[in-house]
DNA sequence: AAAGCAAGCAAGTAACCACTTGCTTGCAAG
DNA sequence: CTTGCAAGCAAGTGGTTACTTGCTTGCTTT
């Protein structure tokens, strides 16, 4: 079956250079010839470009695992640490592709909005978690959810999103950041420390 | 004076196209014509295109005012919150620009890297401002005063760059959010809440 | 009135873009 | 062996891009 194959190999050409170029730069030209394949063929497998853009984004998107909070909150301090290292990894590994994805927004919102989407899940399930583990009285009554999950992933995200371009804005390793984030944050939370 | 006026009107009309379409949307026709002013005449006043848009992102970095911190913290809580609600409107009206900005890191990292000087200097009065705080007691002695900055930008920065691309997880209003996240922000660096 | 200068205008250039057409090649199933 | 299909290839179409050229218009300064 090599035809899924040039599929999958074009699929996989367009998204990496979508997040590098944008849809403008990632040329039909660039695309054939990055996936090793004539341009022609191309058009063969997608009617247009926009096609074949949506469908890597698509595609991408649907295929992306993330990890999950445990339904019932115990150990907040352990639990976010490993939730909070892997959702900021992956949004590192990605920052490019969000990168240009935030920066056509104002063209085609709607590709963007649909790039998006795991995040909003994803923040979902940690307001409900916090939500969650407030009812348990693990955490302060008098926070709000939503907030909290606004302010804990939005430092991941511009950590993430920052470093490469601002270094001199993150004067620690990205080892130790997460850990000095979670600090903060499970005070703001009022989670009483672990000694 | 035309002079001045016609190369006034051709950086205003640059930077608002590149903030809307990117540096590859941004055309010398559009942009000229957005100016009232004929395309050769663009060329006239700017060498190319590259130029003219170096130009219209530099001077307007250069004339942005910014609200500064006190230099001798007095009451955190106040003082935060009048500086989180300026710096928060600023980056939601900035937020084309600086969505686009990003998205063009991997084109040209320079272009993008002196946009965000001002962020780096705007964090590093914050960070200043938190450590003197630190030293007369206002904040935890073991709070690391650099990412409680990340923290405080990185949130008001998402918010302010998600908030129309996601509005579901921004479930409160605009208004609400900087003290929701400022209630949040002086529990976690240890200030005590004045009722 | 004369001279200079900034801008407009029409037209053109060379490159690149998405996308099409017509034909050839190679492989695999009947 | 032949039929069909997926891909390659060369070439071309029409549109857009950045940028140029040559000439005209109108205002300002002397």
């Amino acid at each position: 079956m090599v035809a899924t194959d040039v599929r999958q190999s074009l699929l996989k050409a367009a998204l990496k250079l979508f997040a590098e170029h944008g849809s403008r730069g990632a040329t039909t030209r660039r695309i054939a010839q990055e996936a090793g394949v004539n341009e022609v063929t191309l058009f063969r497998h997608f009617p247009n470009k926009q096609a074949l853009l949506h469908a890597a984004l698509h595609a991408f998107a649907e295929q992306t695992p993330y990890l999950r909070l445990p339904d019932t909150p115990k150990d907040l301090a352990a639990e976010l640490e490993v939730w909070a290292r892997d959702h900021h990894k992956h949004l590192y590994k990605l920052r490019a592709l969000i990168r240009t994805s935030m920066g056509e927004f104002e063209e085609n919102p709607e590709q963007c909005k649909q790039s998006m989407c795991v995040s909003i899940s994803i923040a979902n399930e940690l307001t409900d978690y916090l939500t969650t583990a407030q009812r348990a009285g693990l955490v302060s009554a008098d926070v709000n959810s939503a907030a909290a999950t606004s302010m804990l992933m939005g430092t991941l995200f511009s950590d993430a999103m920052g470093r490469d371009l601002m270094p001199e804005r993150f004067p620690y390793a990205m080892r130790d950041a997460i850990g000095l984030y979670l600090q903060l944050f499970l005070r703001a939370i009022g989670v009483r420390e672990v000694k």
